[in-house]
DNA sequence: TTGAAAGCGCTAACAC
DNA sequence: GTGTTAGCGCTTTCAA
């Protein structure tokens, strides 16, 4: 079934089909019924390949994360992919792994297909290196990338992200106030948010006058699924005499592991230990008392993303940079 | 950039420059350097388009999914992106939603977008009502259509299922032998799978002549993350005076809610109380003692569809159903 | 309000 | 080993 097909039995020409099919208003509603009438009585469905031929674009974007099976970025991509739907977008899935290799593998293939748009879901996409980066301005320069959580300064790329430094920064203070002095900073990720968290951090402690012992700050190694390692590592610590009483994680899955170290050394949370998680994820509730959690607004900061892009692809100005506050979320494991 | 404007600078026609494209044989090595030359010169990149229209496929195959942040979901897309791209697919994602309206869309979507299969992840796209499942034998007239647990018997329909029933069977069992009488069965999901872990469950109860009370198999409606909601179901089951010193659950998230419901009833586990899981999700990891839970073979069943569906593809015979075992991951929440 | 016809960029059958 | 050419199915001027 083509257009030509359709043409014919409605006895019009192929442009007429084509605008009953756009919708066009210069239609008389008589043709435009019979030529719908043999479009649904064939079951007629346009051809996206030619379509896309003629316009240059299949309404698809293109949606790099290194592992959607992580959490965090799962949630992303399902607020994501069901704005996009919800705007007439469809959207390619790459899962790129954690190598820059991969990732400029799959940039390319998303670039070879077409999209209309780029969006990378999560930090881990920005290197330190500037020339790492490259990657990523090239593409900007064939269609708008869109950095979730993520910043980095080239034209066409925009970046919408949670102030994570301001929310450790204060978390970090408010569990100072309650009196604990030596609290461990916990971490996986060197990304660009994972340096921003750390900073928070360490500016919270420098400030009280705090950060004596540079052992305070951990970094895990490792799966982020394997919590048991994870839990592992902060026990480890005992043996070369680093003492805590506090963690700052840099997500869920690190403070609950914190919360079995917490119960193995046999500290009483939060009267003698107290732990901080963030993404507020479903995690929280997987552990007893549950896990006070920074959210980061993971919704909003999807939804912005994906106004950003359309106003962007429609041509509008649109803001380089999108900043958004997190928000701590009181719950059993702070005092 | 054009094959055109290639062939001209290279001085060749244009079919040569397609036949490079092509890593076809018939080129001489000069030429072909030649042609290559140039298109690295000038970042030459085909358009999608207009391939897809002369071959009517763009190596796409459409992923449906109710929730890609349903962990155990995110898991089942991340192995089948990543098997498809190393067979040079690449995969549009489409989080349905669990109506089957919605289904039914993303459904006419994929099949406008022109994919060559299409995988419906996860065994809630099965309706009891057989006129509901047409859909599925709708969209399998034009394209393949691979379930994954799930099981629907139409032509060009193949389904890879774990043994949902066999697993909960032996697990119960398990359980019984532990001399556990009051076992309940904890689910939220009434799906294919859902129904067929039911069935294991009264086939193993009742072989024992244990299913006395319908009242210990419950059903939890509400959101399939709120594990406070999961644990406040079974805390008001004491208050209709149902009693049960073990628990079967469809799912890891489920059993964490038993978990934590036996605590704060002041059960000891696994002495006064088992609690089995399913899926052997990180959450296993979550609670303490660490979860009992069976393991469906996730990995293995992504790769078996997808070994099926690229055989499909290809035109070969390929099974119509692919059943695997589970396993069971005994941990300390069992006895 | 409608139709004719020229692309869009590529593949593949056929000719040389 | 290479070139010519006819589609693939649709959109979009331009005329009527």
């Amino acid at each position: 079934m083509t257009i030509y097909d359709i043409s014919e039995k409605a006895g019009v020409s192929i442009a007429t089909v084509s605008r009953v099919l756009n919708g066009s208003s210069n239609v008389s509603e008589k043709t435009k019924k019979k030529v719908l009438d043999v479009m649904n009585q064939y079951g007629y469905t346009p051809n996206a390949f030619a379509r896309g031929l003629g316009l240059n674009t299949m309404k698809t974007i293109g949606i790099m994360c290194a592992d959607s099976s992580d959490l965090y970025l799962a949630k992303a991509i399902y607020y994501i992919e069901q704005k996009l739907r919800s705007h007439d977008y469809d959207s390619i899935l790459c899962c790129t792994g954690y190598e820059l290799e991969t990732k400029m593998a799959s940039m390319n293939l998303l670039i070879t297909k077409k999209v209309d748009g780029i969006i990378l879901v999560g930090s881990n996409f920005i290197y330190e290196k500037e020339s790492d980066n490259q990657y990523i301005a090239d593409a900007a320069s064939q269609v708008p990338v869109m950095l979730l959580n993520a910043d980095l300064d080239a034209p066409n790329v925009y970046s919408i992200v949670s102030d994570d430094f301001t929310s450790i920064y204060e978390a970090t203070l408010q569990m100072i106030q309650t009196g604990i002095k030596d609290i461990l900073y916990f971490y996986n990720s060197s990304s660009y948010s994972g340096k921003r968290k750390l900073a928070g951090y360490r500016a919270a402690m420098e400030e009280k006058g705090l950060l004596a012992d540079e052992r305070l700050i951990q970094f895990y190694r490792g799966s982020h699924e394997d919590i048991p390692a994870m839990t592992k590592h902060l026990s480890d610590l005992k043996q070369r005499n680093v003492i805590f009483h506090g963690v700052i994680a840099a997500d869920d899955t690190l403070a609950l592991a914190s919360v079995k170290y917490a119960r193995e050394t046999g500290y009483r949370i939060p009267e003698d230990f107290s732990i901080l998680g963030y993404n507020n994820s479903m995690l929280v509730h997987c552990c007893e008392p549950e896990l006070t959690s920074i959210d980061n607004k993971l919704e909003t900061l999807c939804q912005h993303l994906i106004t950003t892009l359309l106003g962007v692809l429609e041509g509008s100005e649109m803001p380089k940079k999108t900043v958004f506050s997190g928000e701590i979320v009181k719950r059993g494991t702070t005092r």
